[in-house]
DNA sequence: AGAAATCTTTACAACGATTGACATGGAGTT
DNA sequence: AACTCCATGTCAATCGTTGTAAAGATTTCT
């Protein structure tokens, strides 16, 4: 099975450095050497070792995405647009679950794969604090998700105050005027951003603030918002619409909402954040903020790999993914 | 950035086999040399480089899962379990998306990740003739999925000609007479192993077959599964229940009769398979098949790596995931 | 005490690919 | 005929780690 550069020469009738020079595109090599060498590729089925590559090159083609939980829908998207991205430029990548905060740091700061990885694309979910330590990171990084703040690293994410601002306003644009917010206590900024363009939406409307309104949970999932949901039923005024700041909360809001016989949008008006395939298809669909995930991920992708190849020292980028909102059933005017 | 073995050995004022040993539990060194190495280990922050480890051992302790579509929430959940499971034991997986035939065989013949990967968890979509190639690969494979009369590989999967007869039996207890099947055209064998248990079912409450009902897409997403129920409302004589072959094609199914204004289970009951989260808080909730993911995932990688450490020739073994049905609102007697 | 057995540690080579310095032999120029 | 340019080959070194075998140290046994 090991079949080896050497191998390949021999079979060829060159010696191993033209083999080698073929590979690696050297400029100065006859048309007919190169077929010779393909062929007896070909005829091995000769693939690189790539221990041996990244071992001697430093290099290893490889990258990185680390991410709360790839059985969360809207990362088990993400990941397959960057694997994809990656792959139309020769690159392979590693999916790592995070899941908490130990194990992402864990990763980020131990390790590193033991110089496996070129670099890495980070979702942080609990990890602001330790942005700086981030920074320190031996190897080029790319973050994702919600802006911090003087942060040194390139960053690719949705401007969430100003979509979270314009999923408020398409709910008062018809006509709700007690709207409420699931997760607000959302970590790694998330709750705080998408908070801010609510009340900034709210203010310019002219509606009150009711604190009441802003459901504090952290977790971002369907039960989460299942649970929220029922708290806001069970107040004395329950809210006329619900902004929910991603679309797993959303289904969760969708489903109190049906156990309660509660017509959406009738009775309920609700929005989400992510646009992950369930809310497309679930009934009510789901209105929601788009973001561009194939455009994240190229840009991820691209932006990782700049550094990576990166010579001079190239100041920070902050790049802005595109967004829409799409107005579905749930909220339908 | 590169501490490397010798570093240690210098701080710790041994020899680099040394600190070697103590890294890999070789049995004879001193409680004092021990102390001396990981001290050093420790203030340098050192970590094995995987690359020269793996050229030097052979073995790199990553596996591979290819898998269709990691977007497609089974498949999601499943690299998220597999991943898991491999974690457990020091195993690193990649996840391998191979979209339709061409990629995935690619993948398994071609290359292997240029012999990174110890080993391979495979489900395939559309290889069933090329399994005589899968055998004659280099490095040990495990197989999910249908099963394959006369395979010669590790298999585990789900017993679908039992599961489906479950299905079917179920919507059958529940009063339902004119029972379509989803699905019937999927790859892999499913369409076929399924479409089997749900005949077996009808036969066995002699109910007549009609092959109108028998709806025969390939395709397993959500836009399929909404496109067969559209094709069955519109028969002179549409059925008062559903089984889809797997859990998209049902919520895919359940939007369609939502659409048409009919209510489920009232006038059509639905079953799914495969029990991803979307269909447990779907309204209606979705009746499905749930094979046991966790069981699946620990098994998978402990048949992989029994085989990647096998010194002798095992016996092919063949697991069969335990599963249960999941009787909820979609199908509610 | 001296020899044998056992334990600890080390030196060296090898895993496979790549690269740089340098040599070689032709073809083409002047 | 001297010179340059090209295409390839030779040789050696390197990446970081580990298996083999052997040297050095210590204990055990007679």
């Amino acid at each position: 099975m090991a079949t080896r550069l050497s191998d390949v020469a021999a079979r060829a009738g060159v010696s191993v450095k033209t083999v080698s020079n073929v590979i690696n595109d050297y400029p100065h090599i006859t048309a007919h050497t190169r077929a010779k060498v393909e062929a007896a590729i070909e005829a091995l089925d000769y693939t690189p070792n790539v221990s041996a590559r990244s071992l001697r090159k430093g290099r290893s083609d490889f990258i990185a995405l680390a991410i709360p939980e790839m059985g969360s829908p809207y990362f088990a998207e993400l990941g397959a647009a960057i694997s994809r991205a990656a792959k139309k430029r020769g690159i392979t990548v590693l999916i790592d679950q995070t899941e908490g905060e130990a194990a992402g740091e864990k990763l980020v700061l131990d390790g590193m794969r033991g110089q496996l990885i070129d670099g890495i694309i980070f979702s942080p979910i609990t990890t602001s604090p330790a942005k700086i330590d981030l920074a320190a990171t031996a190897k080029p990084l790319v973050l994702l998700g919600e802006r911090h703040a003087g942060g040194t690293l390139d960053h690719v994410a949705v401007d969430s105050v100003q979509a979270s601002f314009d999923a408020t306003t398409h709910l008062i644009s018809i006509g709700r005027r007690r709207i409420a917010a699931i997760g607000v206590g959302g970590g790694a900024g998330t709750g705080v951003v998408r908070r801010k363009g609510y009340r900034k939406a709210l203010k310019a409307a002219g509606l009150p603030h009711d604190p009441a309104l802003e459901l504090a949970g952290t977790g971002y999932h369907r039960e989460d918002g299942a649970a929220s949901m029922r708290e806001l039923l069970a107040l004395p005024e329950p809210p006329d619409a619900v902004f929910c700041f991603n679309d797993l909360l959303a289904l969760g809001a969708l489903r109190t909402l049906a156990d309660a016989g509660l017509s959406v949008p009738g009775d309920v008006a609700v929005v989400g954040f992510d646009d992950i395939e369930d809310g497309r298809y679930h009934s009510p669909s789901l209105s929601t903020i788009s973001p561009d995930k194939e455009w994240l991920a190229e840009n991820a992708v691209g932006l990782l790999l700049d550094r990576i190849a990166g010579t001079g020292e190239v100041a920070r980028r902050d790049l802005t993914v595109p967004y829409t909102l799409q107005i579905r059933e749930s909220s339908a005017g």
